[in-house]
RNA sequence: GCGGGUGUGUUGAAAUUGGUAGACAAGCCAGACUUAGGAUCUGGUGCCUUGCGCGUAUGGGUUCGAGUCCCUUCACCCGCACCA
């Protein structure tokens, strides 16, 4: 019998369906473990080479945390909602709906095939409306809730109702709110809710018809799609994700996340300190008070003029009567520009007009003009600033261009050319803070204008509230009316409300959902907007916890037991939507007390992206004569992306080719040694580039267990790289090899010797090797381990040995361990084996041999106990000069050990 | 511009964290068995002027010893980018 992988495969695969090996239950009795893959988006594409990666390196995890006694929940879903299937229905007229249960059927039948240990029974999908129940349920108690700031956390909104009755609170009185009618009230609320409709500046994709949050964009375009986006103003539902800003900050120390991902939520988050000042401000002879925010109040004496974003509500009310026509103008100008517009061009071009009203410097005295432009931004700070172009560069060309006097500060810096950012040097034409440094005078500045009044210390954060609004069709519906324009919450055990059918998907210039007929609620008009693709994301692991309850998210006792993620494995390009958003919602409802755990993810890993390998061919300009790679330089040619199942080893399969297009049917041929060459490249993996490799394919030549072993023995997980099928025989023949250990021509070759020492060294180092990696997901190293055991081992076919190897290399290729595993004699799943009792069995090998070095070079090995101690290595080294076996060329001055490692010797 | 990261054979990559650089694979070369081989097995394979020679992007430093630590320069990748 030889290694039938799809036999092996197709049995065990059914089997474990059938026995539900991987349903997993609590058990108080055993330490859980929760390992997690981000769910996919069921493209119409199906899956490719790359998407497992992440899914093959958790499994590996899940399966050996498994054998170490953990109960392991690792469960998989989908995120169904989203922008794909609604243009496709666009395009097709057929409903999201159906082409996304397709989708997700050819995924779940791709996924099979590779043989993950998820627990199906626990799987999610967002556009369920069961599950996006509590996706709007989640929505419902942000919506009744506020942020608040002395007790750092949620709450309900009814308290904070109960204290503006009773108290008054933030600037509106007990009278006036009691006063108020309910269209006033909800106003107020409405600025402390968590999730509350507000008017912003938005990013509006004209070709998507929708508004778009700021990580859906990129370089000025829609990250689906890739079409402009522009600012607009518009009244939308928003989430109060700034509140959140410190604490998601904070804690992002203690997450056991890269460095990278840390660093890019940092500066998503980016936090800064400074200091609001107030300017007194004149405008054609009406005196106002503005407020700046500043990092640099030290540079307050080189201040020569401010400037207010364009957006901002102080251009108003700060722009004269004989400046008006121009500011509006610009302002208008400004409005137009998309954002690419925006950012377009090298070296932003500086733009800007005079407002014709000027500000007072606090500090001086000093009168200075005010300024509309663009670079300042209306949603940062308090939309205006203090300009000093000594030392700021957006400042400088701005003074430079229209003229605006440039004054420095720090003693003997040239501003001549550019100004001096940097936060060093002595201070000077400051006041009282000449002579100083600039890090004493920013404090001494702080400490002067708070004791003066004038200003305050003041922490600012760069994230936004999430825009939660979109102007489609399938995403989650609003669970809110409007009862005479006033939105009220549906009430929850109406929930869910589920998305009604449309007549056409066709865009209208109105939401979809304004054309659904009967979209009411007790009578009123229901919100039309539908919910952004990262709310069904931001609350799925919990679901799957207790993926059937009906009255909660996630039951107290289940949330209690799973707590959060253990390991969470996906890709980077989550790190400022996604992880943000799942952190904002996770800790609203822990301060709530719905979930026991502040953080959703405890320990993050990234799996690197494969991209593809093309081929090309090279035609001769104007023939349809192709030439070898080594041999194009010699014509003029065009390169030609050729699918990549034509060619083998870089070598084109010429018949195949001439069969693949009518127009390559005649073509001839310049060959190299008497083949055809051909170029590649590293690309994304797209159909457009032939270079697509679906695992399917893979799975029918060399088997799930194979394509496994390979995606990961490819490199370290973390790391890009591309796709080479070059190199899988290499794992292939490891597996078969593995199979040759066990049968030979079908005969069992299984026996019960007793191994030898230098097998059980060979083992013992596999194990040694395995403990070491597997927590540092270097699987590339713990499949080399087990290439290079088996090669040590040579045809040895001893049970003592054959045993701990399969359950070690069980959770790389589960299937063909499952088939031996029941060759050995066992009648329960490989995965019940428990790894420790092995570990347990077979202790580490007992002698470590010390290379020993003679001033750098290597001479010769002496082989100690592991317990012995450094004086014990030194002395046997000292004896290797009397019994001879050092034949010396000087006598040992000193003997370095360094423990468990090395000798190193001085000679004299 | 700011922040993070990476540079090792023909290729993917190892290197017990400061200790024989290139493990393990791929590719290539040679051989064995074969009607055949994209099967299997064995051996070889960093470079050169074959020297106790040179080699981990570059130049320097620390050390008995550096791919690893420190500084210089260069190249590439990723993230953010008028955030005051």
């Amino acid at each position: 019998m030889e290694y039938d992988f799809k036999s092996i495969e197709s049995k065990w695969q059914a089997r474990w369906a059938e026995n539900g090996t991987y349903k997993v239950k609590e058990d108080p009795s055993r330490p859980k473990f929760y390992v997690l893959d981000m769910f996919p988006y069921p493209s119409g594409a199906g899956l490719h080479v790359g998407h497992p990666l992440g899914y093959i390196a958790s499994d590996i995890y899940a399966r050996y945390k498994r054998l170490k006694g953990f109960n392991v929940l690792h469960p998989m879903g989908y995120d169904a909602f989203g922008l794909p299937a609604e243009q496709y229905a666009i395009q097709t007229g057929q409903h999201p709906e159906v082409t996304t249960i397709r989708n997700i059927s050819r995924y779940r039948s791709q996924l099979d095939r590779i043989g993950f240990s998820f627990d199906w029974d626990r799987e999610v999908r967002t556009c369920d409306p069961s599950y996006y129940k509590w996706t709007q349920w989640a929505f419902l108690k942000m919506f009744d809730s506020w942020y608040d700031p002395v007790a750092d956390k949620a709450r309900p909104i009814a308290e904070l109702e109960k204290r503006l009755a009773t108290e008054g609170y933030g600037g509106v009185s007990a009278d006036e709110w009691n006063a108020a009618d309910d269209r006033k009230k909800s106003g107020i609320l409405m600025g402390y809710r968590i999730a509350y409709l507000g008017e912003t500046s938005v990013n509006w994709c004209e070709e998507l018809g929708t508004v778009l949050a700021n990580d859906e964009v990129k370089d000025g375009l829609s990250v689906r799609g890739g079409y402009p986006v522009e600012q607009k103003k518009m009244r939308q539902w928003q989430l109060r994700v700034s509140a959140y800003a410190h604490r998601l900050l904070a804690s992002l120390e203690a997450l056991d996340w890269s460095d990278s991902l840390k660093e890019m939520q940092r500066n998503w988050i980016g936090r800064s300190e400074g200091t609001e000042v107030e300017f007194m401000t004149e405008c054609d002879g009406r005196k106002m008070p503005v407020t700046i925010f500043t990092t640099r109040v030290d540079t307050i004496f080189g201040v020569t003029f401010m400037v207010l974003a364009p957006e901002s509500e102080l251009v108003e009310q700060l722009t004269s009567e004989a400046c008006r026509k121009e500011v509006e103008e610009y302002v208008k100008q400004v409005g137009r520009k998309t954002e690419r517009e925006r950012i377009a061009g090298n070296g932003r071009s500086v733009t800007g007009v005079f407002s014709g009203s000027y500000g007072i410097n606090p500090l001086n005295g000093e009168r200075i003009p005010i300024w509309v432009s663009e670079y300042v931004l209306a949603g940062y700070g308090t939309g205006a600033i203090m300009a000093v172009p000594a030392h700021d560069g957006r400042d400088y060309a701005f003074a430079r261009k229209f003229d605006l006097p440039v004054i420095p500060i720090i003693e003997g810096c040239d501003v001549s050319e550019s100004s001096f950012d940097a936060k060093q040097g002595r201070m000077c034409n400051s006041g009282f803070l000449d002579g100083m440094e600039v890090a004493e005078a920013i404090e001494a500045a702080k400490d002067y204008v708070e004791s003066r009044g004038i200003g305050r210390r003041k922490t600012n954060y760069r994230l936004r509230d999430a825009i939660f609004s979109r102007q489609r069709y399938w995403g989650e519906p609003f669970p809110i009316y409007y009862k005479d324009g006033i939105p009220v919450a549906v009430d929850e055990k109406d929930l869910p409300l589920t998305l009604p059918q449309i007549e056409s998907f066709k865009p209208t210039g109105e939401p979809p959902l304004a054309g659904a007929k009967d979209w009411t609620y007790g009578g009123y008009p229901l919100e039309t907007s539908t919910m952004p693709g990262f709310a069904g994301s931001s609350a799925y692991y919990l679901r799957y916890m207790d993926p059937d309850n009906g009255d909660a998210l996630v039951g107290r006792e289940a949330n209690g037991y799973w707590r959060n993620v253990d390991l969470y494995v996906g890709g980077t390009e989550h790190a400022t939507g996604h992880l943000i958003y799942s952190r904002f919602w996770n800790k609203f409802l822990y301060d709530l007390g719905y979930v026991c755990e502040d953080e959703p993810f405890r320990k993050l890993v990234n799996q690197g992206m494969i991209q593809g390998r093309s081929n090309f061919v090279y035609r001769v300009v104007g023939t349809n004569r192709f030439v070898s790679l080594g041999l194009k330089d010699r014509y003029e040619t065009t390169e030609i992306h050729v699918d990549i199942s034509l060619v083998h080893n870089d070598r084109l399969d010429i018949e195949a080719f001439k069969a693949w297009r009518p127009d390559y049917a005649d073509a001839e041929f310049e060959l190299e040694d008497g083949e055809y060459v051909c170029g590649w490249a590293v690309e994304k993996m797209s159909k457009s580039m032939f270079n697509v490799v679906n695992p399917d394919d893979i799975c029918e030549t060399y088997g799930a267990d194979t394509l496994r072993l390979y995606e990961m023995f490819l490199g370290p997980v973390e790391q890009s790289k591309p796709w080479d099928t070059k190199g899988i025989d290499g794992v292939h023949r490891f597996l078969k090899k593995f199979w040759r250990l066990f049968y030979d021509h079908g005969q069992l070759l299984v026996n019960d010797g007793k191994a030898t020492p230098a097998e059980l060294k060979a083992l013992h180092r596999l194990i040694g090797k395995e403990q070491e990696d597997m927590d540092n997901f270097s699987y590339n190293t713990t499949i080399s381990a087990f290439m290079i055991a088996l090669n040590e081992l040579g045809q040895c076919s001893k049970r003592e040995i054959l045993e701990p190897l399969t359950v070690l290399l069980s959770p790389f290729a589960p299937h063909v361990c499952e088939e031996l595993w029941e060759a050995l004699g066992h009648s329960e799943s490989v995965a019940d084996a428990r790894f420790p009792e092995f570990v347990a069995a077979y202790a580490a090998e007992d002698n470590v041999t010390y290379p020993v070095q003679f001033n750098g070079k290597m001479r010769f090995t002496v082989d100690m106990p592991k317990s012995a101690s450094p004086a014990e290595v030194e002395s046997a080294v000292r004896a290797m000069e009397q019994t001879g076996r050092y034949v010396g060329d000087g006598s040992i001055a000193k003997v370095i050990v360094v423990p468990g490692r090395i000798v190193n010797v001085v000679v004299k």
